[in-house]
DNA sequence: GATTATATATGAGATATCTCATATTAAGGG
DNA sequence: CCCTTAATATGAGATATCTCATATATAATC
């Protein structure tokens, strides 16, 4: 990880990333910049946290390990997504795993102090607010839907969610462990969309008919 | 539905609702009491909400009705939940269906005033704002762990978060809506329960084991 | 380039869960 | 009290999904 104090930044980047920092415009002065590379741990389960961060560049996931070892994929996270603010809101017990899947970018504020100023800062609050009922929404969307369907639709839905353009490059114990199924499991339901041609390997990925996925996901997806 | 002004109010009653109002501060006088009989509708999914709700006393469930026309629970309400949280932050595209379980009675305020007022209320929406966390933590805790286990776990959950004491009462059907899973497979799931002597019928519901139900539990409730 | 670890892939048998069919009991309406 | 509807209950066969075993391909390491 690599930490830039907001005297460093380039210009270039400081143009860009100026309007980022809004949401933390009460503590503007305070913001700083982390850079994580792919595969890097952002936080470690249990650990307390003393930074809030916000995502402006990458992928991140979080995660948990169960009591029999195997591992579950909570959530991804990317563009827009704040990491710790459910401890700024002293909420979680235990903070959880959190890891970059690829590079990511993000405006750090110290925890403390955030606690302190931003909780007088109307603007944030309710900003906050609506970034945790899109989260609820959604999680509880998937849910309640992809308790109703079958893999074949999660995968779709799954698929869709997590590719830009039309080539899915997610790993596929990746997969298996977010939607919670087993790998083989999920190896078979693939297979069968090989199978009708509805996804086809590639060198960088899979390549995937949107039509007929969106067609598959369109009651899963809110 | 009864509707009863905050003038009208017993005076018994207003003494102990006067501290139920405090998050409904910066429009205290603005606030009115409800009154929804068991099985009532309280919101009929699709209309425009006119009104934020507090649920003081009662449990209601929220409910949609899939394309197929069969009913999922999306999640159960009790006192000190919100119903309206969402359209007040304009993030729900769509209302959904609210229904009393048991007779409900809720602090009200008008929408549009809500809105006006309230978002101004950094109290306020510090407290929403840890609500929403609540709910979105339980719900993602609940479902990445429910993957993991199969019925008899989560089953065993949910007879706990459901009631209290020592008595289970709720409805088969509604269950099995919330759980998403068929009423078939519920009640064999119960039958196993009732022959390891862990729930008994009686009269008005069914006694549980309760140190049983918590040990298969335990690793499901947030 | 050889070696190890990780990801992908497939098969076979076990089990959780679903669908459909049907019977009995409890609850609500005239 | 009869009638209708909703809730409870059970059986049998189908299918989705899991576990375990094993093989190959790809990526990481020395």
């Amino acid at each position: 990880m690599k930490r830039i104090r907001k005297e460093e930044w380039r210009q270039d980047v400081k143009e860009t990333l100026e309007p980022s920092t809004l949401m933390f415009r009460a503590m503007a002065d305070k913001v700083y910049l982390e850079e994580y590379t792919k595969g890097e741990a952002i936080i470690v389960s249990g650990e307390t946290l003393t930074t809030l961060r916000y995502i402006i560049e990458g992928k991140a996931k979080i995660s948990i390990v169960h009591e029999d070892g195997r591992e579950s994929i909570v959530d991804f996270l990317g563009k827009g997504d704040y990491i710790g603010d459910l401890t700024f809101l002293e909420m979680e017990k235990r903070t959880k795993d959190v890891a970059a899947i690829t590079d990511c970018r993000c405006l750090c504020v110290p925890m403390n102090e955030a606690i302190v100023f931003l909780r007088e800062d109307n603007d944030f609050l309710l900003s906050l607010s609506k970034y945790l009922a899109d989260k609820h929404l959604r999680r509880t969307w998937f849910y309640v839907k992809g308790l109703r369907y079958e893999l074949k639709n999660r995968l779709a839905a799954y698929i869709l969610m997590t590719s830009d353009g039309s080539i899915y490059y997610q790993k596929h114990t990746m997969t298996a462990e977010f939607l919670g199924i087993s790998y083989r499991h999920l190896l078979h339901t693939f297979k069968i969309f090989k199978e009708n041609g509805w996804i086809r390997k590639e060198k960088n990925g899979y390549w995937f008919d949107k039509e007929v996925l969106e067609e598959l996901a369109k009651d899963i997806i809110y």
